[in-house]
DNA sequence: ACCTGAACACCGTTCAAGT
DNA sequence: ACCTGAACACCGTTCAAGT
């Protein structure tokens, strides 16, 4: 904060002073870009107006950056739930908040779907889930197991979905052909089934599926939970 | 087949022949090292005693070697799944089978999870799927719903977890600790719940987790095709 | 104390040249 | 008709040099 005459107009020289938040917010700008630009980088040195190889002295390497720019995102999610939902409306929220996250920012969600990043709005997530499992009626090693099953399987949809959405738009419309065209002129002979339900098959939507989804996810804790309440009533 | 002396010991020169069968052949070799050998085309020139450019003569790039490989690894699991189950068992199977060869080949696993081959051994598993939902009691819009349910969850947890064993041992030896360690050292106050689960968190293991989502995709099958069946019947 | 820029060791892919 | 090998346009990261 010195003498630096003006670092409004020429950002690069006077006023670099990079920090951890600054490159943090530059990289979701790249990432909410989606599949126009790459998450590289240079990229990324290019949007801070600065060398492509002055983010190492705020971060080990660009996995220990991108691991931050994940924990900013789960703090998104976070802040999109609403106060006051019962255990069900925490999932929905929680599952409704991850997918539009990760579609927001594709690179991180299709990187992080399979890492732990041990920061802080991870904690509150799994808070979060466990607090869900438990007032579902939980306790222990199945409230621990159904976490996990919440958790993991929820990470993987929407990090695929994420990866999926990478694909520039060409090859997205090459595979989605494949359900309305392909499937039709199939062996009915050797698939019958397929044939039978080709139609069928092309007008299933993506928020029909994640939906179905969230729901046997739900379910499952509720059934379990009703299973460990009442053991002796029979059905 | 002319005169070529001898093509057995010296493979480089005289018996070159590239097949695309052999091309995959060695993409397997190399996927099954793991995260101890990295599936470049470099490297696949070099399990080829060829050039690594040989291959842009048989697969137009590595994305589409990479879908004729994944083909590959689904007959793996067709094949892996014994005649005369029922709907719940041949589905289990699948997503045993699944897993099994995803771990096997973790970077065809991790990196075909979010994508559809089209080729021939895609096709028999969505007729196998459909058959099973169809079994189960499922007809036209709800059949055609759960086989994407079923098929894209198992694939994009499958997917993850493929993606996770392909980190070297030191790194998911951090996020494993993670488990164990990081959780029991959290603010009481903060988080409640992780802090009364941290022992049970540490003890939920890969299998029960993949049982338990398995268990609840068929579950939710199940449900929804009782509910269907009897609409009238009470509770 | 932080940033720069050349350099290194990699990628996938193209294309003229070989046989 | 297929394979070779130099070359290109990229990556992430290191490190001596600048300020």
């Amino acid at each position: 904060m010195p003498k630096s005459p003006a670092n409004t107009a020429r950002s690069k020289r006077a006023g670099s002073q990079l920090t951890p938040d600054a490159i943090i917010d530059a990289s979701l700008r790249i990432a909410a870009r989606g599949s126009e630009d790459a998450f590289t980088v240079r990229r990324l040195g290019e949007e801070l107006g600065a060398d492509p190889t002055a983010i190492y002295r705020h971060f080990r390497d660009k996995d220990e950056l991108l691991l931050s720019v994940a924990d900013r995102t789960l703090g998104e999610v976070l802040d999109s739930i609403p106060e006051g939902l019962d255990w069900k409306g925490r999932i929905r929220a929680l599952a409704d908040g991850s997918l539009a996250v990760a579609l927001k920012y594709p690179v991180v969600g299709s990187a992080m779907a399979s890492r732990t990043t041990r920061r802080p709005n991870e904690f509150r997530v799994v808070e979060l889930i466990l607090g869900a499992v438990m007032e579902a009626g939980l306790e222990g090693a199945e409230a621990a197991l159904h976490y996990r099953m919440v958790a993991d399987s929820l990470l993987a949809y929407v990090g695929q979905q994420a990866a999926y959405f990478l694909f520039d738009a060409e090859a997205r419309a090459a595979d989605e052909s494949a359900w309305t065209r392909e499937y039709r002129l199939v062996d009915p002979r050797a698939l019958p089934n397929i044939t039978r339900l080709s139609a069928e098959l092309a007008e299933v939507t993506d928020e029909q599926i994640f939906e179905a989804t969230v729901g046997a996810l739900i379910s499952a804790i509720e059934k379990r939970a009703e299973t460990l309440r009442g053991p002796k009533r029979p059905r």
